[in-house]
DNA sequence: CGAGCTTGTTAGCTAAGCTAAGGATCGTGA
DNA sequence: TCACGATCCTTAGCTTAGCTAACAAGCTCG
């Protein structure tokens, strides 16, 4: 119907724009370290995981595979991440965090997260859980 | 408390992986043309103010100035944004969108949308009402 | 075995973001 | 008045993120 749509449309542009600026946001809010904010997000996704091959984690990262490459070569460099040969297909690689990358993940990512949970210290209990719901709304049209 | 503290802590952590995936989602819809995110972000903000300065326009996108000197730049380059002098303060410089800008942007901005406007209709109206509500609350913590 | 698909990487590009530094202009206080 | 500090914008130079195109290696199946 036309109103449900233009409902759609506001609140698709509203989303965006909020996402766009919380994302900046968070993005400046840098770590003591020097994780980038995507090598932390294929972290998280690798130690959630387990272990995944290149073309997994890009996938769940929605990015190309050579993007991928690029970021793993620098979780690698630092030894936060490690390449394994895959035992029958020679082609695929399996990735696994390091103890130190699981060690240095955990420090990060609590710095990390230490605006945003001090904001959403601040937020009531009925805002929190509209949060919550919402990311798991977000996290299924990402996925869609 | 410590509970209420741990629940943010995981919040935080979920919310920011719906949103980092959600981004790159909607980074990866691209529209017909080629404005980018940040340069359609920032003829948005630009729209809705009617005229801003570039530090005005930097601190709004929550970017740095040198930053935002680029993305104008990309937007004048193509005349979707022109610069004016101040009337009296000759360092500063005001900003606004050009007729053509105005255009171009409400095409890209209806292809940019399509996407997401199709999956937000998909969603029941609680679901978009909770979307709206956290909207809101993203883009207070965006500005806080 | 050979053709074709899959996986990962390399090469090369653009855009986004930052800091540092500099030039122009404004405002103010001696 | 004028010199000095502050403000605004831009330039320069860098890193990261992301893309496509192309390619080498390996698997699979007729």
């Amino acid at each position: 119907m036309m109103t449900e749509r233009t409902t759609a449309d506001t609140l698709a542009k509203t989303l965006r724009d909020a996402i766009i600026r919380f994302s900046r946001r968070a993005r400046q809010a840098r770590p003591v370290g020097d994780l980038t904010f995507s090598q932390l997000s294929a972290l998280t996704s690798l130690q959630l995981a387990g272990t995944l091959t290149p073309r997994e984690l890009a996938d769940v990262e929605r990015v190309q595979p050579p993007t991928m490459t690029k970021i793993v070569g620098k979780l690698e460099e630092r030894g936060l991440v490690a390449r394994r040969r895959h035992p029958t297909d020679g082609r695929q690689v399996i990735l696994e965090a390091t103890d130190e990358g699981r060690a240095v993940y955990a420090l990060h990512e609590r710095a990390r997260n230490e605006w945003l949970a001090g904001a959403l210290d601040r937020l009531t209990p009925e805002e929190q859980e509209t949060l919550a719901t919402a990311a798991e709304i977000l996290h299924r049209i990402a996925r869609g």
